[in-house]
Formats: C-alpha cells, sequence, structure tokens
DNA sequence: AACGTTATGTGACCGCGGGTACCGAATGTG
DNA sequence: CACATTCGGTACCCGCGGTCACATAACGTT
C-alpha cells in the first residue's frame, strides 16, 4: 500500500486492480507545492503530465492589461498538464496551488509504459475535460446573463457541488479569490458577499464562506431575486 | 472510396489508413440537417457519435431568462455527442446546424466495435476538448477584459483562424448570430463592426464579415486602439 | 503587546453597454 | 412586381459595475 500511495484513490485510475496501481505507482515520483505557487506556466512546454493527489489548485489566464482571470479549480483526482502523448495540452493556461498540494508527476515514459494501453483511462481524462467544458460553459453563460450577486451565488453553489462531502464545508477563498473566479472586482465580490449574507444564505469568516441555506442560494443565483422583484 | 467517404478526410481519423478507415466507414451512416435545425437537445440523452462532415454547427446554452449564449462553433471533423464509452457527454448544452450540413452517426456498439479499440482516437477525442478548453477559457478571459467592439474583432480572429485556408475567406454570420457568439445585443454588435470597418479592417456585406487586415484586426483585439487613446 | 501584512468594508464618481423604439435596406416568394 | 421577412443602422436613456480612495479589522510575527 505504500509504493502505490501516489496512484491509489484518484479517480482516473478506479478501474484498476491493485495490482495495476501498484505497478503505476512505485513509478511516479510525487511533487510538493506549498501555496501560491506556479505549478505550471505557459513558456517552457515540457512533456508533464500532473495528477492531482491532495489539496487545490486554480487554472488562470493573465489579461492584455496584466489582470489574472481564474478558469478553473481543479481538486485531487484532476490530471493536467502537457502531454502529447494523450492529446493533453494547456493552452496559454497557468497552474498555481491555491493551498499546500501534493502532485503525481509523470513523464513521457512513464504514461507510454503505464496509461497508453489501458482505454479506461482516455476514458477518465475526456470525462475531465468534459467537466471542465461544461463548466467553463456555465461561467460563461453567467457572465452574460447574471449580474454579479447572482454569478458569485452561483459559483458559491458549484463550488460546494464540488467537494460533495457533507453541507456544513466552508469554502476557503477570500473575496478576491472569489472575484477572479467570477470575472469581477474585490469591492463589488464584497458587496456582493455582502448581500448573500444579509439573506443568511451565507456566512461570512476571513478567508472563507460558509453556505448556510443552499436551496436558497441556488435559487437566487437562478434570479429569484430579480423574479420577485419584477412580481411586486 | 466510395464505401469510406463518411470518415475519410476527418482529422480524428488521420492515424487510420484506408484500410482501417475503410472498415469503419462502411459501417456509419450519414445524416444531412438544414440550416437552424437542432440536432441536440440536452433532453433525451440517447447514446450517439456524431463526427461533421460537412456545414458548420454551432454549440449553446439557454440562459434562465430564455436568451441564448453560443459557447462554440463547429466544422469539419468535430466529434461530439453522448457516448459513456468515450467519456463524452454535453452537458446542458444544445447544438444546431448553422447552415446546412452533414453528419456521420455512430451508435454505441459502432464504437465499442470500431473505435475502442485505437488509442490514436482517444488521442484526437482529447485534443479537440482541449481545443474547446483553450477556447472557451479565451472567451471567458475576453468577456470580463475586453470592450464589446475588441471582443467581436478577437472573435472574427479566431474564426479566422479556424478555416485557415486562403485570406479572403468571408466569414459567414450575421450580426444577431455575432452577438450571440460574444456575448452581447445584436444593436451593439453592429455598431461595434461600423467601428471595425471605419478602421478598415473588415467589409461588411448582408451576412457576413470579410476581413480586410488580419493583423489590425488582431491589434485591436489586443487594445491597440486604448493603448493609443491612453498615449493621446 | 507592538507592528506589518493581508483581508474586508464602504462610499463617490462616471462610463460602458443593455433596453427600447424606430427606420431603411436587402432578399426571397408568390 | 408587390409584399413579407429578415437583416442592418441609429439614437436616447439610465443602471450596473469598474475605478479610486480610504478606513477598519483580523491574523501572524517577533
Amino acid at each position: 500500500m505504500r509504493e502505490h500511495w501516489c496512484i491509489s484513490e484518484v479517480e482516473i485510475f478506479r478501474d484498476l486492480t491493485d495490482k495495476e496501481m501498484a505497478t503505476i505507482g512505485s513509478q511516479a515520483p510525487a511533487r510538493t507545492v506549498a501555496a501560491g505557487q506556479v505549478v505550471h506556466a505557459p513558456t517552457g512546454t515540457a512533456q508533464v503530465l500532473y495528477i492531482v493527489k491532495t489539496g487545490r489548485l486554480r487554472f488562470y489566464r493573465v489579461t492584455t492589461d496584466g489582470r489574472t482571470v481564474t478558469t478553473g479549480v481543479a481538486g485531487p483526482g484532476t490530471v493536467f498538464g502537457e502531454m502529447d502523448l494523450l492529446g493533453l495540452r494547456m493552452g496559454g493556461t497557468w497552474a498555481e496551488a491555491i493551498e499546500a498540494s501534493l502532485l503525481c508527476l509523470m513523464s513521457r515514459n512513464d504514461v507510454r509504459r503505464l496509461l497508453l494501453s489501458d482505454h479506461r483511462i482516455a476514458t477518465r481524462i475526456t470525462e475531465q475535460l468534459g467537466a471542465r467544458v461544461a463548466d467553463l460553459e456555465e461561467r460563461l453563460t453567467d457572465v452574460v446573463s447574471k449580474n454579479v450577486n447572482e454569478r458569485v451565488a452561483s459559483s458559491l453553489r458549484s463550488l460546494l457541488a464540488t467537494d460533495q462531502d457533507r453541507k456544513p464545508q466552508p469554502i476557503k477563498l477570500t473575496h478576491e479569490q472569489l472575484a477572479q473566479l467570477v470575472g469581477t472586482t474585490r469591492e463589488r465580490a464584497t458587496k456582493a458577499l455582502g448581500e448573500l449574507a444579509e439573506l443568511n444564505l451565507v456566512r461570512l469568516r476571513r478567508g472563507k464562506v460558509v453556505v448556510q441555506d443552499e436551496r436558497g442560494l441556488a435559487a437566487y443565483a437562478d434570479g429569484a431575486y430579480r423574479a420577485s422583484a419584477e412580481a411586486r
């Protein structure tokens, strides 16, 4: 069990037997990263495959005027990196750790020897990318159809869905980080969160948001407030 | 050559030999769709894989208030649909033909017998999804960092890159369609295109946009106008 | 406990772009 | 050719949200 700890309990390998995981896991080295550390930059496209074991990263892009837009949050099980054997690329996307994290690394050779043989792994990768596409589509739709308040609510809702453990799980993000996620400024995010707290949908703590009323939050995200306003 | 016309010259199968393509192509039926016809709806998730042979489709979502946001444009070679064997899903996304198109269809059994064996096909699918992720990330970044004029320019630029044939290729989209692509109103898109035409970056024809100055358009999309304005 | 750093709260100003209301032009259809 | 339909162009109003400018609070560090 010590041999393949890097691989076990990771979604993408769920089809493999313990023996198969042991074979793969004994090969793959790990890497720890501190919060805020950049894991992948668009320059220098070395062929490396990363698998998130623990912690959380964010994917982001840099606008022409220097600001930063978060395009996704990656938790345990997420696979990313540059690996042409799998057809996997990062485009112009950066990756940095939100909190201290542990990553598994695989080289081109590792991938060739260990992953290419099994089409179930390719299926898992496709699933992940499909989920990212769906998430990005929803985010894009939100940006052009919802106001900032609703977008913040929507974002919190989908962040809750990600860690689908027990409910009173606080979302550990600062207003600044949330702002980058919904595509607005820190000040505006603060105001939005304030209004959500006013409605008892969330409670605010320094550096985190505790969702109080998940259903209410979802309703708010879908324009319940606006609906009641126009009914008036 | 008649046997596998549905499959040949499609990017995703570029690794296959003629013989292999013949095997696959002889099985797959085709379907023609007229402009405006909906090909895939989120309801009724039958397991079907579509491969675009000719024509153009758009993927889109519907906002809670009924508007429609285009999340991507699919040309020849694009693979989409619901196919759990490949890990491929559409999420809440619709697909409709922009112009008359020809699609190849594959059932679950077709996929199992013909595609699963070859990991090169999985690689191509991953590449496509990766490209969609990159495109969506760029679009999302644009929406939160560029004004409408720049976004229209940016969109035209990336539409040009898609059909990378010879230059004087007109982009056949109405202002309305372009507006849905950049996430704005038809009126605003008209004004934006007017200003681009004013600068001789594009020429406007009914139902299409002809890019005159590709470099200038790219510069405009990256904020060249703003830069010169603040230098003033 | 004093201090620096990071996170949060709040207000004033104002410009971009959505909403709305028309009008003219281009195209196709009988 | 007359007409309907779709597409394109323009102008006004005004509210959302970005920008700037501070103030306060929470937390870690020494």
